[in-house]
DNA sequence: AGTGAAAAGTTGCTTACACAACAGATTTTG
DNA sequence: CAAAATCTGTTGTGTAAGCAACTTTTCACT
């Protein structure tokens, strides 16, 4: 609809990601209408709508976001799966998930499933991208390499969910300890099945 | 030609200037050419042109709102130009100029009389204002309002700028000790020669 | 002095944003 | 529950900003 390139589009969508962080940290999701966040990015309530369908695309937009920002080069650049991108994946996992209750009101936990399934779809897209790039388990050429991924994934925002949830956060030493292993044998079977 | 309240113009004019300010700590006036603003600002060179002239109209409109943060609400709301009004003149100019020449790189006085004239201009113009405000000295009948705000406001930059050229900066309390009963006893012979 | 390069301005056209007005949906209030 | 108020989502119109192309001016270089 709108050229993303366009200078103008890419400072209306920071003023108004950027009103709506603020605003996430005074109300609860549900309390903020479009019209708040049209006022405090001083942006127009219909220049909202060229941008996103609702408040809930915008949620998805600012967490794909952050939570990218999160990915060291380390991550990004992997050309394969080892225990130490695991490991990376897991902390990044586990500390993005302290930030957001940290920064979101607790009351707008309405939210957390939409920012959950964003999340997890971005850890699976990663590690897909980091088994196509390094095929030394030709897992480039297994067609299971989507659910596999999704597994992975899940596994590892499982962790870190649950850790935060019921663990101490300081001691995040022993979540890797626990959930790397799990997860570099769950993939090694996999390898092992495959050759 | 642009309506001022447009909140797109408000935008853009914030963003041309917060641009220039950073410039201004980068390199020296002379050296910053339009396109260095615009490519900073994000916005385009034809848009600029479409709110200043060039950039020395940029650099009396920075300079007048740098210099307005300056004034507190007492001398603002002032209905006298009393001794203490003056001792808070003297004060913020000198304030002023100090941070003029922390912020600026000290290879951009080329733009030192520009930024004066404004300077005295703005003083005179609150002055002025004060002076019309409290009429019990009947200074607003006076046709000769404007020309004794404008010797008082000479006076008072006049001061604050030697000081900082030549004395200690911490010391302003000897500044105002000397500057400000010159400027009352000034005002004050001229009172008594009116009525 | 003269040549090339960069910056300064200007212009016509396109796109994005502001604004007001609207109908429909949702929430608040008495 | 009904009325009032507020929010939502959309539309048409006017204006500001983006962009490319251009001429003119300024400046650096030999």
């Amino acid at each position: 609809m709108v050229n993303q390139d366009d200078p103008r589009v890419l400072r209306t969508r920071q003023l108004i990601r950027e009103a709506f962080r603020v605003l996430l940290q005074k109300k609860e999701f549900d309390a903020i209408t479009i019209k708040d966040i049209a006022q405090r990015a001083t942006i127009n309530r219909a220049t909202f709508y060229a941008h996103y369908e609702d408040k809930y695309a915008l949620l998805e937009d600012i967490t794909e976001q952050a939570f990218h920002k999160m990915f060291p080069e380390q991550v990004i650049n992997a050309q394969e799966f080892t225990g130490e991108i695991c490991n990376q994946l897991i902390l990044l996992t586990h500390n993005y998930i302290v930030n957001f209750y940290q920064i979101c009101r607790f009351d707008s936990k309405s939210i957390a499933t939409l920012v959950d399934e964003k999340i997890k779809e971005m850890l699976q897209q990663m590690i897909e991208s980091i088994f196509l790039k390094g095929d030394t388990s030709r897992m480039s050429e297994h067609h299971n390499a989507k659910i596999i991924s999704a597994m992975t994934a899940s596994a590892i925002y499982g962790a870190a969910h649950y850790w935060f949830m019921f663990r101490e956060n300081d001691r995040t030493d022993l979540l890797v300890n626990i959930a790397c292993p799990y997860v570099m044998n769950g993939l090694g079977l996999y390898r092992n099945c495959d050759e």
